[in-house]
DNA sequence: GAGTGGTCTAGACCACGAG
DNA sequence: TCGTGGTCTAGACCACTCA
């Protein structure tokens, strides 16, 4: 049980954290190239990079293919707020947040069918989003819809985001429970790359999936959030008298 | 945006993938080890350990040290309910489930303090618990309770986990509200060495804080389930003539 | 084009597991 | 002890970014 050799990459990544955490690196600055780094620590490229893999799974350092490693300004966690029916509801929702917004016709196939429970091929209309603070994207959404539920100026449009909550929500009954299934796992290369983090960042994925009252999934959204700059909280109250659900 | 190069590790763990998919590998089995791996798919073993990592942080592969790599048997993915007051809830528990429990007194400290909103160095009873199922752990948990809410019987036995609910459950008034933050990163190396995961794999972490209706903090947990065989589920069910929370 | 990270090689040596 | 995975090296070459 003796850790006979703390591993260099471990001793790489712990000094290079102290150095962020006491403030002798700071925020958006650049760390010195990989090979310099590498020279520095008297270790081989690949070793080093690999202590940067570390700090990256922490969050603290982006790399930027060609221009280099550079320390992440103190990371403004987001926060989803769980159990709303909204398409994309951010405790923290600012100015700050610049939201671009794609929506497509197409139909139901693969798991689709099964998640709104609607029949392979039926009309379904598709919104993506993603979720920008300043530079770097902060969320991945794709929100699917039976057509009939969507208005019908969506298809093709560019609108924001609050709009098309708002259309939404007027065409639809009300809701009577939201279900979401929340994992964390690897992020696929494609959010990789849209999210603009490295593939060993653990994600939060959320599936959602809302029912109306006569029993009708009217929406299901998958949600891709960064694991270093997203939480999901979730907030149960019970009434008087009443210990908690079944079971 | 087109990809010269398929990159060699994505091509032999699409390959790998497909062979365990088609049931060419079957669960349980063993992986020729990796330096035969590695002259079969001509790459060199750093190239094809980075294609296995992928498959790991899949769940898909188990390595074990010194004997090889592992085909991992279909995960039967557990789902945690959240929004239960309940220590430890999971909606598939079966007789399969194993726990270890290990109880233990200390003193509020750092994070504790402002968690549970006490004093620092008030009295607490941690209860750590680890959930098997067969030979694989499948969460990790603990559990801080204010020692005036833990039976006296707890300190330092060995309880059965249901126990350890109803005792709890007795001496403490109703709940008004349990938050539950949570978030996706990659375990630290205790928590993998402990869950038996690759660092590679992320977590799901909960933090879990239940209020009494008084307003007090009576319990705090502090959940990690590996992402690759656990999910949480949150429901939210709304009255009739409730559109849902604010905002 | 100069400099950066991304991927890969072909080894070496260490640590663990099982017989 | 032997075979396994774990870590590391010292390069090579490619791809991206920016001036």
């Amino acid at each position: 049980m003796i850790r006979t050799v703390p591993s260099r990459r471990q001793a790489i990544a712990d000094d290079l954290r102290q150095q962020i955490a006491t403030g002798q690196l700071k925020a958006g600055e650049r760390l010195p190239s990989e090979a310099q780094l590498a020279t520095r620590y008297t270790v081989s490229t690949p070793t080093l990079r690999s202590a940067l893999a570390l700090l990256q799974g922490e969050g603290l350092v982006e790399k930027i293919h060609g221009s280099g490693n550079f320390i992440r300004h103190p990371r403004r966690r987001l926060t989803y707020a769980g159990g709303t029916g909204t398409s994309a509801s951010w405790t923290t929702t600012s100015a700050l947040l610049r939201v671009s917004v794609r929506i497509m016709d197409l139909r139901a196939h693969g798991d689709l069918t099964a998640l709104l429970n609607v029949p392979p091929s039926s009309p379904l209309t598709e919104v993506c989003s993603v979720t920008h603070e300043g530079e770097s994207p902060h969320s991945l959404a794709r929100v699917y819809v039976p057509r009939d539920l969507a208005p019908a100026d969506f298809a093709g449009g560019l609108l924001s985001p609050a709009d098309v909550a708002a259309h939404l929500a007027e065409l639809r009954p009300p809701l009577a429970e939201v279900q979401e299934k929340v994992s964390a796992r690897l992020p696929t290369l494609e959010e990789a790359a849209t999210l603009r983090i490295s593939t060993a960042l653990a994600v939060l994925s959320l599936v959602r999936v809302a029912t109306d009252v006569t029993g009708r999934v009217v929406e299901a959204a998958l949600l891709v959030l960064p694991g270093d700059r997203a939480d999901a909280l979730f907030t149960t109250r019970f009434m008087i008298d009443e210990r908690g659900p079944k079971e």
